[in-house]
DNA sequence: ACGTAGCGTGTAGCATGCTACTCTGCTCTT
DNA sequence: AAGAGCAGAGTAGCATGCTACACGCTACGT
């Protein structure tokens, strides 16, 4: 038993080549083990299937994802960095959960960031990239008339990151999408249930009107106007729901 | 500095963790060594003595700092995160050279973020905060006449620490500071030299009054200035500096 | 002389061994 | 019966073993 014990669980060997003969593709995504784990308890935690507040161990993990404990506690190590779990020495790793004033930073930090970037990104945009904006969009409307919520969350997180990237600042686009991910990983259901997914969708259409239209002031203050809304909402919504949660240090 | 584990932000866990019995600490700094390790590296790369552009090994690195390799690893997968190097597969990590293209979206970034966080930390200030940003500020004014540039550095990077985490978002604060990692791997030496450091402490002097003042919009928009002096003159001398190297960024 | 195939060296990535520590729950003492 | 001591299980953290791959160098073929 030296290297294919836990190999079949769907995870690619080590070093596959997609070898591509006549075309000039340089080389396909090198994603390791642990990128793939990464990615993993990333979406695990985010839909909630890892429940905010549990213990669990990193052979555990290991064991149910089919790998070793290295490239597990290397994906742990990355989460740890964003704040969506913690390290308790010879106890294990929790959970954590997104408080109330994580929250608030986090919407505060998205109102500072994301409404210039949107300003500059609008300046920027090609058809091209306005196109991609209108068909997230769509795709959102689509999937929140069929009730497919994880769908329109993942096409919510694919507009606001088309807009971003748009700006050229790839750096914020990446930031902002873990801040995302915090958010997402409490507020996501319960937003879903307060308001109609079709509601969510339709806030941002000012936004995307705005955008198409060229007017990066008006982008800009409809984005302004989005998050701020979005952080009410979702922050209403949790101060309402965990009252009698042990909140004295929030 | 850029801190270590994931202790430093505000999730906390379901759960009543902290068991205050009476007045006392939970525990003092875990220490691990990995966090040691990424404190080692860090400043390592920061202060130039891993000169950007080369090749290293875990094993040579680790060697070097007396530790086994997981937790170089580790600290490595951190700096990986936040671009300050780059692992090649089979070969090696680099060292990665903070590129113009980095720099500018950095600055971009402060320029979205400092400016409003600046607004809210006058207005949340009292008296105390005002006066560690004063005693910074002076700290640097006496570092730059005795022409301790490291010094001055550190009082520079504490004042704007201190500045947005009066506004309450110590996320922010800790994003931030590891931006002002990334410009001073690449533009500590060169600005100390092509601008007095006097003219750079004294650039912060309208910031610094304005705070006193307790004139939030005028101190956000001496933020602005001062951000965008500071960007114009490192883009500016790496830009006339670097003309032929080899920028090696992902 | 020039291109190329093949080998050797060194590496990241992954797996696994090992240790000190924490927590739980039981037993023994008072 | 209640509390203290102790042992057993389980864990993160760290160290180390192992494998497939990239790259340089040499020697061979043309």
């Amino acid at each position: 038993m030296s290297y294919g014990t836990a190999n079949g669980h769907g995870l690619r060997a080590r070093g596959e080549r997609p070898a591509r003969v006549g075309g000039l593709e340089p080389i396909a995504a090198p994603h390791t083990r642990t990128d793939q784990v990464l990615r993993a308890l990333t979406d695990a935690i985010v839909e909630g299937r890892l429940v905010p507040g549990t213990l669990h161990s990193v052979a555990s993990l290991a064991e149910q994802l089919g790998v070793s404990r290295t490239p597990v506690r290397e994906a742990l190590i990355q989460l740890s960095r964003r704040g969506m779990v913690g390290f308790e020495r010879n106890r294990g790793v929790r959970i954590l959960e997104t408080t109330i004033h994580d929250l608030e930073q986090i919407f505060e930090i998205r109102l500072w960031i994301e409404p210039p970037a949107t300003h500059q990104a609008v300046r920027r945009m090609g058809a091209r990239e306005v196109e991609v904006v209108r068909h997230h969009f769509e795709a959102m409307l689509a999937a929140a008339r069929r009730d497919r919520l994880a769908e329109m969350w993942r096409h919510d997180r694919a507009l606001h990151r088309a807009i971003i990237q748009a700006s050229g600042n790839l750096r914020a686009a990446q930031y902002l999408d873990g801040l995302r991910d915090l958010v997402l990983m409490r507020g996501a259901t319960t937003v879903g249930r307060a308001r109609s997914p079709l509601e969510i969708v339709e806030d941002h259409r000012p936004l995307v009107e705005a955008i198409e239209a060229g007017d990066a002031a008006a982008a800009a203050e409809e984005m302004r106007r989005h998050v701020r809304t979005t952080a009410d909402l979702v922050l209403a919504l949790e101060r309402g729901e965990r009252a009698g949660t042990p909140g004295g240090t929030a």
